[in-house]
DNA sequence: CGTGTTCTTGAAGCCGTTCAATGAAAGTGG
DNA sequence: CCACTTTCATTGAACGGCTTCAAGAACACG
């Protein structure tokens, strides 16, 4: 079996009507995505590698398949290698919160009382590098360097989270949009290379309930930005036309 | 010299304007605060507290004494004993996102890349224990269990980062105040024991930029729980009352 | 081709901001 | 200890951005 942390990384994101004449444009850049120079292998050894591909299981998942569930037992924790999931908490009244997108590259579980923090699923066809918990421990304990990597990832998105809430508490909604668009495109550039075409496999409803934006702002600000030829709206995705004007507007 | 780590709590928060006769009342449940069962101490053996006895250095930091700033290198760590820190970015117009704060037993620093991503300063009279940061790494090398504790550190601070970003995005102002206060008082429950007195040590505008509010509105619905008799406004605090009635504007 | 879902777009209403004035408390220097 | 200054908190009035509600359009899927 492939380890899909080694293989190159399929940028190859799927609209979630299936293909399109348009796509091949969308991922000109895609064509060599070398994963491990950022994924928690690359803190391994060769050895450590061997014993990676021993407990490391590929795993494939539809649009809105689920990886873990809010306060369940973490049995695995998860490296994301293709696609995109999103990250998501529940209020009672049914309504979520959308956490945070993973995409390729990030590293998913290991809660320190060994419960999600969070619920996870697909957000159309995504592939994922999958480790039973137990396992995974053990190879920690052999490899000190790979918690080192998993703490660093998790500062990561301690950052990450921090900028979402500076977004979320002090911006207005142009630029909350035009700060996700541009984050996003950032994102996107360090696994696939800079490109100005955001793939967005998410919804509408989804980028509302990260932004804090109800799914009619969302919309509104997209058009809006369309018509000020700032962006171009493609299916599953946008175009950027004025990364600069964009720029200026998430700073605003 | 006494390492801070290892002393009891002292969970007088001073007001900011010093000693109130109401004080006393505000730290009844206070007299015995061991710090160590939750500081990151405790997952140190003999041997490692010894290590630690060396490195560690206890500071003092008069309100809004800077402890670091963002983006400068990240020389050491520290580990909150007493008072309250503001965890905070800033807009490039000088407006500022509170990101969280600090609280005793509450481990502050070890940025990935080696420089701080946000800016520490205390609110009110504050004390830390402080480590180098050379020093502290060559600790963790020795003690595995260590970074693990480090690690769940940044897990629990990226899970209220969470929380946080449920109140931002989708809950009005009065509940964004419940929950801040509730939130708060269980933290401090945590720290000193139970108590309805929660201490505010921060001012106005520090509870608004942390959820994302004007000060006008902090301070409208502040004394509008307290019309409601939900809240009993003390200086540099607030006395719940009702605090069933409180979780459930909390909650929606 | 029909059905269900997602996205767009309009109109009305409300919550929170902004601006501004007042009041209260803390810090300073005499 | 008191007057002055500065900072912080409270409160009012008006404006504006976003949500809600609702209807229509575009798209995917059986």
């Amino acid at each position: 079996m492939t380890i899909a942390l080694l293989t190159p990384l399929d940028c190859d994101v799927p609209a979630r009507g299936g293909l399109r004449p348009w796509r091949a444009r969308a991922l000109e850049n895609c064509d060599e995505c070398p994963i491990r120079s950022f994924s928690i292998c690359s803190a391994l050894d060769r050895d450590g590698f061997g014993a990676l591909q021993a407990i490391g299981q590929e795993v494939t998942f539809r649009s809105r398949a689920l990886l873990f569930m809010e306060g369940e037992p973490a049995e695995a924790v998860f490296n994301v290698t293709a696609g995109l999931v999103r990250l998501f908490r529940l209020f009672a009244d049914g309504r979520r919160q959308v956490v945070g997108f993973a995409l390729p590259g990030d590293f998913l579980g290991l809660p320190p009382d060994d419960r999600h923090m969070f619920s996870a699923d697909a957000a159309g066809l995504t592939t994922a590098c999958r480790f039973g918990r137990q396992t995974f421990s053990e190879l920690v304990a052999e490899h000190p360097d790979l918690l080192r990597r998993v703490h660093d990832s998790a500062v990561r998105a301690l950052d990450l989270a921090h900028d979402q809430m500076m977004l979320l508490g002090h911006r207005r909604a142009e630029a909350k949009i035009a700060a996700f668009l541009v984050g996003l495109r950032e994102r996107w550039a360090r696994i696939c290379g800079s490109s100005v075409l955001v793939p967005l496999p998410m919804g509408r409803q989804d980028i509302g309930d990260f932004l804090g934006l109800s799914i009619a702002t969302v919309s509104r600000t997209l058009t809006r930005f369309a018509r000020e030829r700032v962006i171009l709206i493609v299916p599953s995705g946008v175009r950027i036309l004025d990364l600069a004007r964009l720029r200026q507007v998430a700073d605003g």
